[in-house]
DNA sequence: GCAATGATTTACT
DNA sequence: GTAAATCATTGCC
């Protein structure tokens, strides 16, 4: 038995969360906190936006992150930018994973968005994703979230507190039974950090990404 | 139903 | 050259 979130929210508050938010030096409460939270894309004039469902936490300090040991690059350079700052970057190719940026400047730690359940503008998260309907499989992973809400290369790097991209506080607040904790999907290759609990979910949702389990 | 595979950029060996 | 924070399609039980 699941429940569908989204329908049980009071819509009247909506609240865009402020950079004290991301500022937060525990990735992993971040992480547990985004869940529950609306994120929105501005794409193409069209406003859509999905409830948080999935997340996973990265930081400097273990071998799953792009910027484990403090490493700079091209790439990872956003990483390392304040807390609120988008990070989106290109994983086999072809998907753009959105990123939280969070702690202070100069501390490489993120949020990674793994699945959003549609709340805002479904028709056209349908469309992007040449989809006939809506179905679970349209936001259930990170690449697949960022084709629906229309996120891009360009996002990356972006004020979270713009017009572009965002996150609201909607007032859903799961209690604790509802949390689940489990390993990260996917990163086999970090050796024991491989088996940290950072990933995050609202459990039985039915807009969780299957793997990994 | 499931495993194998291709698409394609970035970064490190 | 190879592997990566993935996903849709194919082909074989």
């Amino acid at each position: 038995m699941f429940i569908l979130w989204s329908k049980l929210t009071d819509k009247k508050k909506r609240l865009k969360l402020e950079q004290s938010f991301y500022l937060n030096a525990d990735v992993c409460q971040v992480a547990q906190d985004l869940l529950g939270k609306v994120l929105f894309c501005k794409s193409d004039g069209v406003i859509s936006g999905g409830m948080i469902v999935e997340t996973e936490a990265y930081s400097e300090k273990e071998k799953a992150c792009h910027a484990y040991n403090g490493r700079r690059t091209k790439r990872t350079s956003t990483l390392f930018e304040r807390g609120g700052t988008s990070y989106v970057y290109l994983c086999y190719g072809m998907y753009h994973l959105f990123n939280v940026v969070t702690n202070v400047n100069g501390v490489a730690e993120a949020v990674l968005i793994r699945a959003v359940e549609p709340v805002q503008g479904v028709e056209y998260m349908v469309r992007r994703r040449n989809a006939r309907r809506l179905t679970p499989q349209l936001t259930s992973g990170p690449g697949k979230l960022s084709i629906a809400l229309g996120i891009g290369k360009e996002d990356n790097g972006l004020d979270l507190s713009g017009e572009k991209v965002w996150i609201e506080e909607w007032g859903i607040s799961p209690s604790v039974t509802e949390f689940g904790q489990t390993t990260r999907v996917g990163v086999d290759y970090a050796g024991d950090d491989a088996q940290l609990p950072w990933r995050f979910i609202l459990k039985g949702n039915p807009y969780i990404s299957n793997k990994g389990k």
